[in-house]
DNA sequence: CAAATATGAATGAACAGTCATTCACATTTT
DNA sequence: AAAATGTGAATGACTGTTCATTCATATTTG
């Protein structure tokens, strides 16, 4: 009874490590009980199955993510105040859980049509607020940017790239590279940043 | 018989795409001898495997890559040039092979650790001279960036990215694409583009 | 309190299928 | 004829999933 309730966490947990280490298919349903320490008949009393398992984490992820926008952006008012909360958040959340990041950019690819669905709807809502700041952006003349849409993908791509290459034991510190970040998105949309 | 050579050719390009579009471990040699038209056992008369079918596409993809890096970096000169030439260069190679970029990106975990070694040599490669690029401009003053290591990773993801939405019936000329990422990447680091 | 029963969780074998690869043999090309 | 190429079946290992069984712990009953 104590630890019965956070064999699903274990599960998730291994699950999320090596499927983003290895990849989905890569990875076996053996391979998932022996890292967290159990057979793999035994993982079918916490999760329906393999593709179950998958869209749960990668839904969790986006949930938590769309969840932690709206908080920030709550209580921020300006164009650019905006467009600084987003990447702050972005930045740093990524840098937080590389993890879960890569897998839900990964292998959206290896859901089912059903659970892929669901999963892009909400990747397109978090799409969707960067977009937004940009195009209000735009109107105020306060951006330089040639269109839209596509800046809000260049961002997106450029800032979630981070996981590609972050160590924690590196060179800088996460609030270096969200620093970094931030100057490089500012500066992309035509603002210098605050201090030099 | 006329085609019996180009078996080969058949091959490679029904891999590229079905790797591409699945993923290197959700594609059988089955599925891809289906493609091609053939059966499988065939396929090893031209193959050594699967492995080697994968690094095979992914080493000509990087070698033709930067075989036209050195081409299009040869009769530049001037730092911005050069970083207008390159972001040309990638983002005009990634539209055209966004099938080849897609899987040299994604499936590089795929690889046995001696073909990963040599690819990844192969892509550092390419990274290093946008780095070198970037550093120029530092030192010369002209380019207004935090980072160079971490600009020039910034950058390529942000190019990179562009497999991941363009589609060639879309809104957008391949032209107008390149236009724009070459805006966003002189932005980034502190140049306005020469025509509004 | 103690006996009986229910529950949640883990096991390990078994299932039906798929995997990459091999090979003896047929066919085609040169 | 010889070399190159394709076939189709076979191989053994591995796949996700199911299931009867076991076991320790709760809960209910006498």
């Amino acid at each position: 009874m104590p630890e019965s309730k956070d064999t699903k966490a274990k599960i998730r947990k291994a699950a999320l490590r090596l499927f983003a280490e290895r990849g989905y298919n890569a990875v076996s349903m053996r391979d998932l009980a022996d890292a967290v320490g159990m057979r793999q008949g035994g993982l079918y009393n916490h999760f329906e199955g393999k593709q179950a398992l998958l869209s749960n984490l990668m839904e969790t992820h986006m949930v938590a993510l769309l969840e932690a926008l709206d908080t920030a952006m709550a209580c921020v008012n300006g164009t650019r105040a905006r467009l600084e909360s987003f990447v702050r958040l972005h930045v740093a959340h990524h840098l937080s859980y590389p993890e879960d990041v890569f897998l839900a950019y990964m292998e959206i690819r290896s859901l089912d049509p059903g659970n892929r669905a669901r999963i892009v709807a909400l990747r397109n809502r978090y799409e969707h607020v960067l977009r937004g700041i940009l195009e209000d952006g735009c109107a105020e003349g306060v951006f330089r940017i040639g269109d839209s849409a596509v800046h809000a993908r260049m961002l997106l791509a450029m800032m979630t790239g981070v996981t590609v290459w972050y160590r924690d034991n590196g060179r800088l510190s996460r609030d270096e590279v969200v620093d970094l970040y931030l100057d490089a998105a500012l500066q992309s949309v035509g603002l210098a940043s605050e201090a030099s």
